[in-house]
DNA sequence: GGGTCAACCAAGCAAGCGCTAGTGTAAATC
DNA sequence: GATTTACACTAGCGCTTGCTTGGTTGACCC
C-alpha cells in the first residue's frame, strides 16, 4: 500500500485491467488472475493499488478523461455549423468507444460495482462530458435542426450510441462515420 | 436437484430473485442472500433450480417473455398506420421496462454472466422481439415516415428505449407515453 | 394407515476469495 | 559507502462461495 500515484507503470497495468475486466466482469475477474496477466504474483498488485476497487476506478477514470480530451478536440476542429457539431460529437464518442473500447465498456457495465466515493468523484468527469452534448444539442434545438426536449434527446441520442457497443462490429463494413452520419440524418428534420 | 418445470412456487422465487439481481448484481448475490429473500435455507434452493446459473435464465427468460406478449397485444390494439404502431411499440417497450422492471435489467446487464447453452436459448426469444421492432420500423421505412438503413435504425431506437432504465425516474413528470410520443417525434420526418 | 412426494432444514465440504505481513533486491539518491 | 525507494516475492490468514448430503415434515391418495 505504498503510492497512488499515476506512474506509466500503472497505466500499463490499468490497460491491461481494462481488458480482463471486459472478458470476465469485474466480480468474476480475481486478483490472482489480473496479476497472472500483469506477470506479477497477486500479492504485487497491492504495491500499485490500495484494493481492487481501486482499479476499476482506474480504468473508468482513463476511459471517460480520454473521451473527454477527443470530443473536445473534435468540436475544435469541425466546422461551426450545428449539424457539424452534432455529426463530429458523435464520430468522436464511436471512435472513443472503438479505440479505447475496453476502458469504456468497463464504466457501462461496471459502473454500479464502483464504491460511493469513486462514483461520487468519476460521475464529475461524465457530467462535463454529457454537459459537451448537451451544448451541441441546444445549439441544434436553436437552429431548429432538431426539435424535442433537449433532456430527452440528449439522453436518446446518448443511449443509441451508447447501445452500439453491444452489436457494433469494427470488422463489418460499416465506419464509424457512416453510423455517426446514418443517427445524425435519422433525428435532423431538415439538412 | 428435483425438478425444474415451473411450477407457480418457482415463478414467485424467480419474481424475487430477480429483485436481488437488480439490487446487488449477479456476482455480488449470494445463494444465501436469495434463500433469505425468499425465507428458505440456501440448500432448499436447490430444489427448485438445478444451479444459481439456472435462477439467472429464469428471471431473463420470464422476462423476455412477457416483453413479447405485451408487444404483441400493443400491436394488435392500435391503429394500422405506421406512426401509429410505431409509437405503440415504443409505449409497449418503456411499460414493460417500467411494470417489469427487475427482470429487464437483469437481462439487460447480467446477459454476458449466462453460460452458452441458456445464452443461445434466450438469444431466440429475444430474437422474435426484435424481429417485431424490424416489422414496424420497415413499415416506416415504406412509408416515408423515417428514413435510412433499416437495421442501423432499429438498433438505434432500442438503444435510446434501453438507455432509459439509466436514467428515467417513474416518480417523475414524465409518463412512459411522454417518451414515447418525443422519441417517435425526433425519429419521424413529417407528422 | 401405509405410501408418495414436494418442500424444506441442518450441517458442512472443498475451493476460492481479497488482502496482509514480512522479506529480497537492484537501482537511485545522499 | 550508507540509505532510501520502487517493485517484486513467498506464504498464508480469515472468510465466503456454490453446492451436496442425509434426513424431516406435512399434505394428499388409494
Amino acid at each position: 500500500m505504498n503510492v497512488m500515484n499515476d506512474s506509466p507503470r500503472r497505466k500499463e497495468l490499468t490497460r491491461q485491467a481494462a481488458q480482463l475486466f471486459v472478458q470476465e466482469g469485474f466480480d468474476r475477474t480475481t486478483v490472482r488472475m489480473l496479476a497472472q496477466e500483469m506477470g506479477i504474483k497477486s500479492g504485487s498488485l497491492f504495491h500499485h493499488f490500495r484494493d481492487k476497487q481501486e482499479i476499476l476506478a482506474a480504468v473508468i477514470e482513463e476511459g471517460t478523461q480520454n473521451a473527454l480530451v477527443i470530443a473536445k478536440a473534435a468540436l475544435e476542429e469541425c466546422d461551426n455549423s450545428a449539424e457539424a457539431r452534432l455529426q463530429a460529437m458523435a464520430r468522436a464518442h464511436l471512435e472513443t468507444l472503438l479505440t479505447d473500447r475496453n476502458a469504456h465498456v468497463v464504466a457501462l457495465y461496471e459502473w454500479r460495482r464502483l464504491d460511493p466515493e469513486a462514483r461520487d468523484h468519476l460521475s464529475h468527469l461524465r457530467d462535463a462530458y454529457e454537459a459537451l452534448w448537451e451544448e451541441v444539442i441546444d445549439a441544434a434545438l436553436a437552429e431548429g435542426l432538431i426539435h424535442g426536449d433537449r433532456f430527452l434527446v440528449a439522453r436518446f441520442v446518448m443511449g443509441a450510441l451508447n447501445w452500439t457497443v453491444r452489436w457494433y462490429d469494427p470488422a463489418g463494413p460499416r465506419s464509424p462515420d457512416d453510423l455517426a452520419h446514418e443517427l445524425v440524418a435519422m433525428i435532423t428534420h431538415r439538412a
